[in-house]
DNA sequence: TGGCAATCGGATCGAATTGATCCGATTTGA
DNA sequence: TCAAATCGGATCAATTCGATCCGATTGCCA
C-alpha cells in the first residue's frame, strides 16, 4: 500500500521539470539531477521510462536532453505514476483477471476493490503538474 | 501501487470468517484454509497480526480458534489492511516525517500527497465487512 | 492430578521484486 | 570526418516480502 520510490522520484522530477518549461526550452538529465539531488543513473532510468510512456520527448546528440511534450496541467499523478509502476491496480484481480478469481467469496469481494480501485485513481488524477507548481504551500486536505 | 498479497488474503480470510460469525462461535485456522484455498502457515501468521491488532480475540488450547472482536458492520477495510500493512502511506513523506524532505520542490508536492492519502483511506475505510457479506453481485462503480 | 493433544505465537529461511550502477549505441556540432 | 555528449538497454546487489518450520501455551480427558 505504498508507492514505490521511483514514482515518487518521478514526481519530484517532473515536477521540477515543469518549473522550467518556460525558462530553458530544453533541459538534460545531469542539471536535473544536481538540482534535484537524484543520483544520475537514477534519472536516467526515469526519464527512459517517461519517454517511452510519451509524457516527455527526448532529444538525443550534444546539447540534447528532454521537455514535457504536454502543458503541465495535462500531466496527471496517474500518467506518472502509470507510466512508472504500470495499470493503477490495488489487488491482482483488478489488473487483468488472469487468476483463478473463480472463489465465491472472492468473486463477492472484488467489485469493491473496483470501487477502491477507482477513487485511488481519480484522487490521482485530479492533481495536475500546474496545480503542484502552482500552490506552494496549500492546505489541502481530505 | 498495489495492495501487498497477505492484505488480500486477510480481506478474504475476514470475509469468509464474518459468514460464518452468527453460526459457530468460534472458528480455527485449519478450517478457514481448506475453505479459503490459502496455505495454513499463511492464514496462521494472519492470524496473529490480526489478533495484535485487536481486530480478532484468539483461543488457545484444544477446541480453540478466534472469532471477530467487533460486529462485522464495525470492520473496514482500512483495519485489515493497517493491521497487516501498518500505517497507510503512499509515501515515506507522509508516513512519519523521518526523512530529510527538506528539498523545496518535494515540500511543495507533500500536502498533495497527503490529500491522496486521505482519499484512499476514505476509500478503504467506506468499506466494512458487513457491505462485503450482504452485498452478493452488487455493481459498484467509482 | 497428570498426561496428551491441539492450537497459537514467534523465529528462521528462501525467493522475488525493487533500486542503483555500468556500458554500449546513437546523434549532433565543430 | 572526428569527437563529445547524450539516451537506451542490460547487468548486479540489496531490501522487502512471502512461505515454512519449530517451540510455548492452553484446555480437555483419563
Amino acid at each position: 500500500m505504498r508507492l514505490s520510490s521511483l514514482a515518487d522520484y518521478a514526481v519530484v522530477m517532473m515536477s521540477a521539470a515543469a518549473r522550467h518549461c518556460g525558462g530553458a526550452g530544453r533541459l538534460n538529465a545531469t542539471s536535473l539531477a544536481e538540482e534535484t539531488g537524484l543520483p544520475l543513473p537514477t534519472v536516467q532510468k526515469l526519464v527512459s521510462k517517461l519517454s517511452s510512456a510519451g509524457l516527455i520527448e527526448s532529444q538525443r546528440g550534444t546539447g540534447g536532453g528532454f521537455r514535457l511534450s504536454r502543458p503541465p496541467a495535462a500531466i496527471s499523478l496517474a500518467d506518472i505514476v502509470e507510466a512508472i509502476e504500470g495499470p493503477i491496480a490495488m489487488t491482482a484481480c483488478v489488473d487483468n483477471g488472469a487468476h483463478d478469481c473463480c472463489v465465491e467469496e472472492s468473486c463477492r469481494v472484488k467489485p469493491h476493490w473496483n470501487a477502491v480501485n477507482g477513487a485511488v485513481r481519480g484522487a490521482l488524477a485530479g492533481v495536475s503538474l500546474a496545480s503542484l507548481s502552482a500552490a506552494p504551500a496549500l492546505e489541502v486536505q481530505a
